[in-house]
DNA sequence: TTGCTCCTCACGTCACGTGAGGTGGC
DNA sequence: TTGCTCCTCACGTCACGTGAGGTGGC
């Protein structure tokens, strides 16, 4: 048996068994970073087939961002025990790395689930639907005075005090109301304002919704509180909520601040 | 109520709220990726803060790698019903994404456990210890020559197969034999090799293995089969396998060659 | 006045990607 | 000879980071 001849491959099939770019390859090399265990006469590149999972560990480091300094600092002052060190530090790194990709999945999720479901609306219908139960973020009792003129005031706030409480502000951002009296007598003034963080402590509860639509900026009401009040004595009812107020197509999928889409949707049962 | 003036903030106090560094705000505007909604009259830069939602998405889809000027498009000629689809295309990116990151998770740590149970090892021990039920992935039974002598031919046809069966090779390899006797025949021509990804369809059976170490490059031995055979003699143990050889430090961890260390564990009961 | 934040502009950097022009093995 | 792979070297690029030098609000 010859054990000092080792399994060599080219770079292009060292490329191919890793997955790793030939001019990565070269580069690595360039910077010393990681080397072929040998150089042929012909100063070709040839790579043992162990060092394979040398450039799988090396590539496992850059996707979680290690600048390659540190990768060939790790590398150049490896032993097994710095080496199980690192990968235990590395370890924390990546469940932290899957709980941020799981937390934007849910993001784009959510956004992309409101966007379609207001794409086919009617919106001078209302109508009522079944919703699921969903966790909210819901923040402090606004403190608007009186004659209140600029409810952004007391928005800003709600977005200081979430931030702080570590709510993923890329959610979604409403008003909810307690009651449909509430949300009549003083549409644009919100009790408090919440979060569609399913991180939220709170829950929107699962039932049957009225739900009404309709087109503008922010603090564009348009008739939706008239259309709410008809519905409501159309249909005898004399108690609802709470109600829910938001933009669910916004900034995000809309160049034009006119055609914003605001949903409410009030408890029924 | 005043519709028109939106909440704004300056560029730190963005920064604050989205965590996205000034230097980077400053860069998407210069590029026209994602400019602040205002200007003020000193030229400062002015974010209403209903953009954070939008730069929360732009960061989500900069984390995915997509490209500055693809999300440049997808901004440009957002619509409900294209973000939509954008979204829905990305969810399912986000996927193989976590997949992949699941991947690397355990890759890591099979590497580092194997490191730390190596470490307090006294090698010229042979001991009995116990192991858990472990996938792996086997390959095909090796045509070695009767008078083979270098046994790598063999060993590169493996890593062949294992990359288009998909193995991912980041994981050790290993020898494996059928039977203890097999082993000390031809101790460096295993029947099979197999890499210990978890993704493999075949089983190394929980139970308590007989463990031995030695160290050297690929294809050392040294003493091992001899002190494997004295064990079995000593013990009255006719029967035992299948065998697993793997090098549990190697190039990953350790950089001289001589130092690699090598683990026999045969199946007792 | 002072400290703080903001501005632009130029240059640097990190991690590659992309040829151009040339060599070596079957 | 031909096609293929490999080489180096120079230059480009993408996505920022880092001052320098200067302005504006409390």
């Amino acid at each position: 048996m010859n054990n000092e001849e080792p399994l060599l491959v080219s770079v292009k099939e060292f490329s191919d068994f890793t997955g790793v770019k030939e001019s990565i390859l070269r580069y690595y090399d360039a910077i010393d970073l990681f080397k072929p265990s040998e150089r042929g006469a012909n100063n070709y590149r040839y790579y043992s087939l162990s060092q394979i999972q040398t450039i799988k560990l090396i590539e496992t480091l850059r996707s979680l961002k290690v600048p390659l300094k540190r990768i060939k600092k790790i590398m150049d002052e490896r032993s097994p025990e710095t080496m199980a060190e690192v990968l235990a530090h590395y370890e924390l790194e990546m469940n932290n790395e899957l709980k941020a990709l799981q937390e934007s999945f849910a993001l784009v999720h959510m956004l992309r689930t409101l966007m379609q479901s207001a794409l086919p609306r009617d919106e001078a219908e209302m109508t009522i639907r079944f919703s699921e139960e969903m966790r909210i973020a819901l923040g402090p009792i606004n403190d608007f005075q009186p004659s209140e003129e600029n409810y952004h005031r007391v928005f800003s706030n709600y977005y200081r005090i979430a931030r702080s409480l570590r709510v993923n502000l890329g959610y979604p951002i409403g008003g909810y109301f307690d009651t449909v009296e509430e949300f009549l007598k003083t549409p644009a003034q919100p009790k408090r304002y919440f979060s569609l963080d399913p991180s939220g402590l709170e829950v929107k509860r699962a039932g049957n919704y009225l739900m009404g639509y309709t087109r503008g900026g922010y603090g564009t009401m348009n008739d939706l509180p008239t259309r709410v009040d008809s519905y409501l004595k159309e249909h005898d009812i004399a108690q609802a909520g709470p109600v829910y107020q938001i933009y669910i197509l916004n900034e995000v999928s809309i160049q034009d601040t006119q055609d914003y889409l605001q949903q409410i949707s009030i408890w029924m049962d």
